[in-house]
DNA sequence: TCAAAAGTGTTCCTGTTACACCCATGA
DNA sequence: TCATGGGTGTAACAGGAACACTTTTGA
């Protein structure tokens, strides 16, 4: 509802990307050169193009500024305090950017010293209101794996159960029957098995299944 | 991430104000005055000042444009489409708001046509994008239902089960078992007895309940 | 005494949890 | 043959769903 007003705010975005490796949830982030924040690490973000929405500039940052494409995105929530940025007002619209790990080639810019994973144990020291946009952003990813089947975002095209298990692990930090996953899994329909064979370990090679939906649906998972 | 660039945006608030009343979920809309979009309804909102949140903005606007103070707010989502607004480029941090509806006394300035509350089902047509956003602010209301106790701020500070249930009911859009949902709510002392009880119907007056915390908790209600 | 809403228990069923052993493979 | 992870069934339990009648009041 447009008025006169004297307005001087920018909006940006800045996309919290999540991937399960080693173990662990990991979030992606990248550290600063310029002052005031030089040396603090932060998510990947920035302003917004006049006429691109925040998630397509969520996008064309997240390739720009990581690497990262074809990450699968959801508005997080819109973080304004007038004080988050020191330099200016800046209302920014938060999104979780959730990848496979496998797929992503880590790549920045020279106006970044570095990128890198982070545990989301312990995470360096962060800029602007980051530590609070990334709490928000685990909060929210572990609510959503319990209702959704958005752990596919997370996955190779396919996969093995224990890995889908594993996934589900690290991200609850809990662990979980094995039979009562499988059942679950399976009679929810969520995975279909490919009649493939996972190779290579010394082990007995596990089935690989493929989601049956590569798009969010909705079901009590856990 | 503030960075040089040449943007004309400005942001806004809009709130989907919810009461529950004469048996239905009803919204608060305003009707406009000004062209393009004059004679159409919309939800209340505006620009937010240099200072100000996004919070603060609608909490302000709802006062004046409603005359609805006190209301219990949860930020929705950002709707930015570069079209969205007619006039020029408009991002919105949208807010459900629910409130009690015996609280509320309607007023609103001249630069408006009228308020009224609308039956969610039947609306009238709406400008902007306000069609999409009181839709994505229903589907939430819904879920949030089922697993927190935000039905508090939408009931006096003391109410009847039947009522509760009512809202219940009148929100999801279908009947619930009486016995089981006072047994549920009672279980998991969402709510206490007062020990008051209810006057004035033809009927056995009803015990008086208020809610345990009147703020949000979290718990599988339904 | 009638109408209207309040209040109350039990049974069935479904879904969740807990739990331990054999299988296939590579080294 | 051993180590490693893959794969499987059942019993006990808890929570959810279905269901009908008695109580209290004001008119």
């Amino acid at each position: 509802m447009p008025q006169p007003a004297a307005q001087n705010i920018k909006v940006a975005t800045d996309a919290v990307i999540f991937t399960v490796r080693n173990g662990g949830l990991m979030a992606l982030l990248i550290q600063m050169k310029k002052e005031p924040y030089a040396g603090k690490w932060a998510v990947p973000g920035g302003i917004i193009e006049q006429d691109e929405t925040s998630e397509r500039a969520a996008r064309r940052i997240l390739k720009t500024q990581t690497g990262v494409t074809d990450a699968h995105l959801e508005q997080l929530a819109t973080f304004d305090d007038p004080k988050r940025d020191r330099l200016g007002r800046v209302v920014s619209v938060a999104y979780v950017a959730l990848v496979a790990s496998e797929k992503v080639v880590l790549k920045t810019t020279e106006k970044y010293a570095d990128v890198r994973w982070w545990g989301t144990g312990k995470l360096p020291p962060l800029a602007y209101d980051h530590k609070v946009i990334v709490a928000v952003a685990v909060s929210r990813l572990r609510a959503k794996l319990e209702y959704t089947n958005v752990a596919w975002s997370l996955l190779p095209k396919t996969f093995t159960l224990s890995q889908l298990q594993d996934t589900y692990e690290v991200i609850l930090g809990r662990a979980l029957d094995k039979r009562n996953f499988r059942r679950k899994i399976l009679d929810l329909r969520i995975v279909e098995a490919t009649g493939e064979k996972s190779q290579g370990g010394a082990h007995r090679p596990a089935e690989l299944f493929q989601f049956a939906e590569r798009k969010t649906a909705y079901a009590n998972i856990l």
